[in-house]
DNA sequence: TTTAGTGCAAAGGATTTGCAGCTAG
DNA sequence: CTAGCTGCAAATCCTTTGCACTAAA
């Protein structure tokens, strides 16, 4: 649960080089798409470095190596709506997600607004929540305004 | 985001009806079997069916019931982790998950405690939360107590 | 009778896997 | 050198769709 997010290159080489793995160029585009991207899908992912190198990694590749990051604590992933899964880096995972059941939209709040909640959860079950991963469905302001005139 | 969840089959023939839908002895049984389950992916909901009835209902129809009977506001889901949904009666969506991240071990608790939450994200960004399908991820006690010691 | 609902099979999208060749260390 | 990594294509898994047939109302 530690977040220990590098965003460059050789610090992610060292992380994957103590873990006995190794650091590839591919590794090194994925996660500078990421990084950029803010949120992505693996397929969003996939077409960033797509445009942007040459001997663009292929879809396994890029799903294998966002695994991986994660594993490595420097990705993080949420399950936005019914989709695809969204990955962002762990040190920008600093927020919750609220997602309009009605129309998609979504937006943030801060991480820090659950603590409270994560404080019970843990008293009461041991259960220690990862706010990180935290999504709220709903109906966003517009929408849920147009229901209530239904 | 009204809960009124029959379990019987003659009030949900007179909700189907007084859409213009029909009642059908397979929808009767899913809405039996998810009643039964407390809990299921409309897998488990069709092999359930499958063994207690001769003209089973096929896994389209599964789905296109749940799909029928969420609108209806009769059932509810919810993405516990990355697999397929898990539904369950809306009347009984009085409560949260809380999945271990480690073990997919899932816990309830009441809904009452995202209450104050909700509170909150309605106050701050008019954004209404629904919280039959609030998820949080993170470690069960178990699981903490063994990340703990390494 | 009218038309919603069903089964079946085929299509679809997202993700994983097997395997041979490539390359970081 | 020697594994770990990659690309490609095939395989899986979950879900949706098209269509002819059945059955509620």
């Amino acid at each position: 649960m530690q977040v220990t997010a590098p965003r460059d290159p050789e610090s992610l080489a060292r992380m994957l080089r103590s873990r006995g793995l190794r650091m590839t160029p591919q590794r090194g585009r994925i996660l500078e798409a990421v990084a950029d991207l803010g949120h992505a899908t693996p397929e969003a992912v996939a077409e960033s470095v797509r445009a942007s190198c040459d001997p663009a990694p292929s879809l396994s590749t890029v799903y294998r190596t966002l695994e991986t990051l994660e594993e490595l604590g420097v990705l993080s992933h949420t399950h936005l709506d019914h989709g695809p899964p969204s990955y962002h880096l762990a040190a920008h995972a600093d927020h919750i997600h609220l997602v309009c059941v009605e129309c998609g939209a979504v937006q943030e709040d801060s991480m820090d607004v659950v603590e409270p909640l994560a404080q019970r959860m843990r008293e009461r079950h041991g259960f220690v929540v990862d706010p990180r991963h935290l999504t709220m469905h709903g109906l966003c302001a517009r929408c849920a305004a147009e229901e209530a005139q239904a």
